[in-house]
DNA sequence: GCGACAG
DNA sequence: ATCTTGTCGC
Protein backbone atom coordinates (compact mmCIF):
# COMPACT_ATOMS: atom_id res chain seq x y z
CA UNK A 1 0.00 0.00 0.00
CA UNK A 2 1.72 3.55 -1.33
CA UNK A 3 2.04 6.39 1.48
CA UNK A 4 -0.96 8.79 0.13
CA UNK A 5 -3.49 5.59 0.10
CA UNK A 6 -2.49 4.78 3.70
CA UNK A 7 -3.06 8.89 4.94
CA UNK A 8 -6.55 8.68 2.96
CA UNK A 9 -7.35 5.52 4.99
CA UNK A 10 -6.20 6.86 8.03
CA UNK A 11 -8.39 9.77 7.55
CA UNK A 12 -11.23 7.98 7.13
CA UNK A 13 -10.86 6.06 10.12
CA UNK A 14 -10.27 9.28 12.07
CA UNK A 15 -13.72 10.05 10.80
CA UNK A 16 -15.03 6.63 12.11
CA UNK A 17 -13.09 6.86 15.42
CA UNK A 18 -14.50 9.92 16.43
CA UNK A 19 -18.23 9.10 15.72
CA UNK A 20 -17.74 5.82 17.63
CA UNK A 21 -15.96 7.71 20.43
CA UNK A 22 -19.08 9.65 21.63
CA UNK A 23 -21.02 6.65 21.72
CA UNK A 24 -18.77 4.70 24.48
CA UNK A 25 -20.35 4.37 27.78
CA UNK A 26 -17.98 3.99 31.41
CA UNK A 27 -21.08 4.42 33.21
CA UNK A 28 -21.87 2.01 36.05
CA UNK A 29 -24.32 -0.57 35.40
CA UNK A 30 -25.80 -2.95 37.55
CA UNK A 31 -25.96 -5.17 35.46
CA UNK A 32 -22.53 -5.84 35.33
CA UNK A 33 -21.80 -6.25 39.28
CA UNK A 34 -19.39 -8.99 39.25
CA UNK A 35 -21.05 -11.30 41.61
CA UNK A 36 -23.86 -11.64 38.68
CA UNK A 37 -21.65 -12.39 35.63
CA UNK A 38 -21.25 -16.20 35.04
CA UNK A 39 -20.19 -15.43 31.32
CA UNK A 40 -17.24 -13.56 30.09
CA UNK A 41 -15.87 -14.18 26.51
CA UNK A 42 -12.41 -13.56 25.12
CA UNK A 43 -10.94 -12.56 21.73
CA UNK A 44 -7.91 -12.85 20.03
CA UNK A 45 -6.18 -13.38 17.12
CA UNK A 46 -3.42 -15.10 15.34
CA UNK A 47 -1.66 -15.22 12.02
CA UNK A 48 0.54 -17.85 9.61
CA UNK A 49 3.95 -16.60 10.03
CA UNK A 50 4.88 -14.06 6.91
CA UNK A 51 1.25 -13.92 5.63
CA UNK A 52 -2.18 -12.50 5.71
CA UNK A 53 -3.68 -15.63 6.56
CA UNK A 54 -5.25 -15.59 10.67
CA UNK A 55 -7.45 -17.30 12.81
CA UNK A 56 -9.68 -15.33 14.44
CA UNK A 57 -11.09 -17.07 17.68
CA UNK A 58 -14.33 -16.46 20.18
CA UNK A 59 -14.31 -18.58 23.81
CA UNK A 60 -16.80 -18.14 26.30
CA UNK A 61 -15.73 -19.03 30.01
CA UNK A 62 -18.20 -19.51 32.88
CA UNK A 63 -16.98 -17.92 36.18
CA UNK A 64 -15.84 -18.15 38.34
CA UNK A 65 -14.52 -21.71 37.62
CA UNK A 66 -13.06 -20.45 34.16
CA UNK A 67 -13.97 -23.16 31.83
CA UNK A 68 -14.49 -23.06 27.94
CA UNK A 69 -18.13 -23.25 27.29
CA UNK A 70 -17.55 -22.10 23.68
CA UNK A 71 -15.37 -22.07 20.93
CA UNK A 72 -15.51 -20.68 17.25
CA UNK A 73 -12.41 -20.77 15.55
CA UNK A 74 -12.73 -18.98 11.75
CA UNK A 75 -9.90 -18.62 9.29
CA UNK A 76 -9.55 -15.40 7.64
CA UNK A 77 -7.78 -13.20 5.66
CA UNK A 78 -6.43 -10.29 6.62
CA UNK A 79 -6.20 -7.31 4.60
CA UNK A 80 -6.06 -4.16 6.44
CA UNK A 81 -2.59 -2.82 7.44
CA UNK A 82 -2.05 -2.07 11.17
CA UNK A 83 -1.53 1.68 12.54
CA UNK A 84 -0.58 2.08 15.91
CA UNK A 85 -4.18 3.58 17.40
CA UNK A 86 -6.38 2.05 14.97
CA UNK A 87 -6.09 -1.63 16.09
CA UNK A 88 -9.60 -1.61 15.95
CA UNK A 89 -10.01 -1.38 12.14
CA UNK A 90 -8.31 -4.16 11.11
CA UNK A 91 -10.29 -7.07 13.46
CA UNK A 92 -13.36 -5.57 14.51
CA UNK A 93 -15.85 -6.71 12.01
CA UNK A 94 -14.08 -10.35 12.57
CA UNK A 95 -14.89 -10.35 16.00
CA UNK A 96 -18.29 -8.89 15.42
CA UNK A 97 -19.46 -11.44 12.92
CA UNK A 98 -18.58 -14.12 15.62
CA UNK A 99 -20.05 -12.77 18.33
CA UNK A 100 -23.40 -12.59 15.95
CA UNK A 101 -22.82 -16.66 15.43
CA UNK A 102 -23.01 -17.23 18.39
CA UNK A 103 -25.96 -14.75 19.11
CA UNK A 104 -27.57 -16.96 16.53
CA UNK A 105 -26.29 -20.45 16.99
CA UNK A 106 -26.05 -20.68 20.86
CA UNK A 107 -27.52 -17.69 22.84
CA UNK A 108 -27.53 -19.20 25.98
CA UNK A 109 -23.64 -18.48 25.92
CA UNK A 110 -23.79 -15.42 24.71
CA UNK A 111 -21.04 -13.53 27.45
CA UNK A 112 -22.44 -10.84 29.97
CA UNK A 113 -18.91 -9.07 29.29
CA UNK A 114 -16.16 -9.27 26.59
CA UNK A 115 -12.15 -9.32 27.68
CA UNK A 116 -10.42 -7.62 24.25
CA UNK A 117 -6.68 -7.93 23.38
CA UNK A 118 -5.71 -4.61 23.56
CA UNK A 119 -7.13 -0.78 24.51
CA UNK A 120 -10.51 0.21 25.96
CA UNK A 121 -10.25 4.42 26.92
CA UNK A 122 -6.84 4.22 27.35
CA UNK A 123 -6.04 5.32 23.80
CA UNK A 124 -5.29 9.17 22.31
CA UNK A 125 -9.29 9.78 21.07
CA UNK A 126 -10.68 7.42 24.37
CA UNK A 127 -11.44 4.69 21.71
CA UNK A 128 -9.21 1.92 21.80
CA UNK A 129 -10.32 -1.36 19.72
CA UNK A 130 -12.11 -2.93 23.29
CA UNK A 131 -14.38 0.55 23.00
CA UNK A 132 -14.86 -0.13 19.31
CA UNK A 133 -15.59 -3.39 19.73
CA UNK A 134 -17.88 -2.94 22.45
CA UNK A 135 -19.96 0.56 20.73
CA UNK A 136 -20.60 -1.90 17.27
CA UNK A 137 -21.43 -4.79 18.86
CA UNK A 138 -23.54 -2.75 22.17
CA UNK A 139 -22.44 -4.93 25.00
CA UNK A 140 -20.03 -4.51 27.93
CA UNK A 141 -16.20 -4.92 27.00
CA UNK A 142 -12.67 -4.53 29.08
CA UNK A 143 -9.87 -3.90 27.16
CA UNK A 144 -6.10 -5.55 28.55
CA UNK A 145 -2.79 -4.90 27.22
CA UNK A 146 0.19 -6.25 27.93
CA UNK A 147 2.44 -3.65 27.00
CA UNK A 148 1.54 0.27 27.46
CA UNK A 149 0.14 2.37 24.89
CA UNK A 150 2.35 5.70 25.64
CA UNK A 151 0.70 8.68 24.84
CA UNK A 152 3.78 11.20 25.09
CA UNK A 153 1.21 14.35 24.51
CA UNK A 154 -0.76 13.36 27.88
CA UNK A 155 1.97 12.22 29.74
CA UNK A 156 1.20 8.53 29.89
CA UNK A 157 4.70 6.94 29.00
CA UNK A 158 7.10 4.36 30.04
CA UNK A 159 9.13 6.70 31.73
CA UNK A 160 11.37 6.15 34.94
CA UNK A 161 8.28 7.09 37.23
CA UNK A 162 6.17 4.41 35.75
CA UNK A 163 9.03 1.84 35.79
CA UNK A 164 9.24 2.88 39.28
CA UNK A 165 5.69 2.40 40.29
CA UNK A 166 5.43 -1.19 38.21
CA UNK A 167 8.74 -2.25 40.46
CA UNK A 168 6.42 -1.99 43.29
CA UNK A 169 4.01 -4.15 42.02
CA UNK A 170 4.18 -7.34 44.44
CA UNK A 171 1.35 -9.54 44.78
CA UNK A 172 -1.28 -10.31 42.63
CA UNK A 173 -3.93 -7.17 42.70
CA UNK A 174 -1.46 -4.79 42.79
CA UNK A 175 -2.37 -1.82 41.05
CA UNK A 176 -1.92 1.91 40.39
CA UNK A 177 -3.59 4.50 38.18
CA UNK A 178 -2.65 5.64 34.83
CA UNK A 179 -3.59 9.37 34.70
CA UNK A 180 -2.81 12.34 32.10
CA UNK A 181 -1.58 15.68 32.79
CA UNK A 182 -5.05 16.71 32.95
CA UNK A 183 -5.82 13.78 36.02
CA UNK A 184 -8.21 11.87 34.06
CA UNK A 185 -7.58 8.09 34.77
CA UNK A 186 -7.73 6.20 31.58
CA UNK A 187 -6.67 2.56 32.90
CA UNK A 188 -4.92 1.09 35.38
CA UNK A 189 -1.68 -0.87 35.83
CA UNK A 190 -2.62 -4.44 37.34
CA UNK A 191 -0.79 -7.30 38.76
CA UNK A 192 -2.59 -10.15 37.66
CA UNK A 193 -0.59 -13.03 38.86
CA UNK A 194 1.94 -13.11 41.84
CA UNK A 195 4.87 -14.73 39.89
CA UNK A 196 4.54 -11.88 36.93
CA UNK A 197 6.90 -8.98 37.15
CA UNK A 198 4.65 -7.01 34.83
CA UNK A 199 1.53 -5.47 35.00
CA UNK A 200 -1.33 -5.99 32.33
CA UNK A 201 -3.13 -2.28 31.33
CA UNK A 202 -6.63 -2.65 32.11
CA UNK A 203 -9.29 -0.19 30.83
CA UNK A 204 -13.19 0.62 30.12
CA UNK A 205 -13.82 -1.33 27.40
CA UNK A 206 -17.82 -0.04 26.86
CA UNK A 207 -20.86 -0.27 29.50
CA UNK A 208 -18.88 -0.81 32.95
CA UNK A 209 -16.76 1.49 34.75
CA UNK A 210 -12.78 0.98 35.84
CA UNK A 211 -13.27 -0.53 39.48
CA UNK A 212 -15.70 -3.43 37.86
CA UNK A 213 -13.08 -4.08 34.99
CA UNK A 214 -10.19 -4.36 37.04
CA UNK A 215 -12.27 -6.71 39.56
CA UNK A 216 -13.44 -8.86 36.48
CA UNK A 217 -9.89 -9.27 35.36
CA UNK A 218 -8.40 -10.51 38.38
CA UNK A 219 -11.26 -12.95 39.09
CA UNK A 220 -10.10 -14.10 35.70
CA UNK A 221 -6.43 -13.85 36.00
CA UNK A 222 -4.50 -17.46 36.69
CA UNK A 223 -1.74 -16.71 34.18
CA UNK A 224 -1.01 -13.16 33.85
CA UNK A 225 -3.08 -12.80 30.62
CA UNK A 226 -6.57 -12.99 31.63
CA UNK A 227 -8.00 -16.85 31.19
CA UNK A 228 -10.56 -15.57 28.26
CA UNK A 229 -8.25 -13.95 26.03
CA UNK A 230 -5.22 -16.50 27.13
CA UNK A 231 -7.31 -19.44 25.75
CA UNK A 232 -8.03 -17.81 22.74
CA UNK A 233 -5.06 -17.07 22.07
CA UNK A 234 -3.86 -20.37 22.77
CA UNK A 235 -6.73 -21.85 20.64
CA UNK A 236 -6.38 -19.46 17.65
CA UNK A 237 -2.38 -20.89 17.21
CA UNK A 238 -3.71 -24.34 18.06
CA UNK A 239 -5.89 -23.85 14.98
CA UNK A 240 -3.52 -22.46 12.51
CA UNK A 241 -0.76 -25.24 13.83
CA UNK A 242 -3.16 -28.22 12.59
CA UNK A 243 -3.96 -26.30 9.47
CA UNK A 244 -0.64 -25.23 8.73
CA UNK A 245 1.65 -27.85 9.70
CA UNK A 246 5.20 -26.25 10.32
CA UNK A 247 7.81 -27.42 7.97
C1' DG B 1 9.34 17.11 10.12
C1' DC B 2 10.68 13.51 13.47
C1' DG B 3 9.84 10.06 16.73
C1' DA B 4 6.69 7.68 19.72
C1' DC B 5 3.18 3.73 18.78
C1' DA B 6 -1.96 -1.72 21.71
C1' DG B 7 -1.80 -6.02 18.07
C1' DA C 1 1.70 -9.98 15.41
C1' DT C 2 6.08 -13.55 14.58
C1' DC C 3 10.93 -16.33 15.55
C1' DT C 4 12.14 -19.28 20.28
C1' DT C 5 14.31 -24.10 25.32
C1' DG C 6 13.77 -25.51 29.13
C1' DT C 7 11.90 -24.98 33.40
C1' DC C 8 9.08 -24.06 37.47
C1' DG C 9 4.50 -24.59 39.54
C1' DC C 10 -1.17 -24.02 40.50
Amino acid sequence: MSEVASEELQDCWKKEQDELAMRVNTSYNEDIAVNRISLVGGLDISFVKGTDDACITLVVLTLPDLKVVYEDSQLIKMVALYIPGYLAFREADFFHQALQRLRVKHKEFFPQVMLVDGNGVLHFKRCGSASHLGVICDIPTIGVAKNLYQMPEEGIVRNDEHKQKVSQLNNKGDQFELKTNNQDVLGMAVLSNNQATNPVYVSVGHKCNLETAVEIVLKCSVARVPEPIRQADIRSRQFLRERFPPE
